[in-house]
DNA sequence: ATGCATGAGTC
DNA sequence: ACTCATGCATA
């Protein structure tokens, strides 16, 4: 039947209640072993600040900064944040999948339950994670202190398109894909074509595959950052050598 | 938790 | 054709 929660609104949850597909305790360890922040000189980046070196307070001049969310949070608030998010979360006993649902019903944005895991793990982009942090804290302060339960189901008409199936990479063929994104993360349609050819795949999918992968590179927690502390004095100042930029290579 | 995919907005 | 926000489906 319907998976419905009890509302915290009276009722405690001691242990885990299994209302979904229990989620594995896992996590993400240290599985991608690369890390060189291919810094274009080339175009204009944004204010992408990578990860918290150790500036990272590009505060506007205007004289306040305030501590909720008012101005734009800094990485650092946004990562206390996160994390503060999850542990509350976990705490009302609410998963992940709940409070994207939660969202739609209460403000009218529904989210899926990857989004709200992206964000707890600070896998979006600087920008995504702003958008979503006062709807985020809303629904925190909603969730346990006010238990008014104006549950209102809301549901928009999904759109009748088939879906393309997911195509699953084999491991080898991601490796080459990776080492071509290193040579080049922005191949031109003629080495996409070679790429597919070579590869045995359609273009789409290694169109696709290179667009993923620089989102990738975008996220707030960029891959292959798990540092172990001992190894915590190979920070760089600077960014790389200097960027080739333009056409890698023509081949057809 | 994450990989591949869609779609709207830009350039 | 790309970027960006987002999610279905899957590991």
């Amino acid at each position: 039947m319907s998976l419905i929660y009890s509302q915290p609104g009276g009722f405690t949850v001691n242990g885990m209640l299994s209302s979904h597909t229990g989620q594995s305790l896992m996590h993400s360890g240290l599985v991608r072993g690369e890390s060189p922040r291919l810094d274009h000189g080339s175009h204009h980046h944004h204010q992408h600040h990578h990860n918290h070196h150790t500036h990272h307070h590009q505060q506007h001049g205007l004289g306040h900064e305030s501590h909720s969310d008012e101005d734009t949070p800094t990485s650092d608030d946004l990562e206390h944040f996160a994390k503060q998010f999850k542990q509350r979360r976990i705490k009302l006993g609410f998963t992940q999948a709940d409070v994207g649902l939660a969202l739609g019903t209460l403000y009218g944005n529904v989210f899926s339950q990857t989004t709200i895991c992206r964000f707890e793990a600070l896998q979006l982009s600087f920008k995504n994670m702003c958008k979503l942090k006062p709807l985020l804290n809303k629904w925190l302060e909603e969730a346990d202190s006010t238990t008014g339960s104006p549950t209102s189901i809301d549901k928009i008409a999904t759109q009748g398109r088939k879906r393309k199936k997911r195509t699953s990479i084999e491991v080898s063929v991601k490796g080459a894909l990776e080492s071509h994104f290193l040579k080049c993360p922005k191949p031109s349609a003629q080495e996409i074509n070679s790429l597919a050819d070579t590869l045995q795949l359609e273009k789409e999918v290694v169109r696709v595959w290179f667009c993923n992968r620089r989102q990738k590179e975008k996220r707030m927690t960029p891959p292959g950052l798990p540092r172990t502390p001992e190894d915590a004095y190979s920070q760089v100042g600077s960014i790389g050598p200097d960027t080739p930029h333009g056409l890698c290579a023509v081949a057809s």
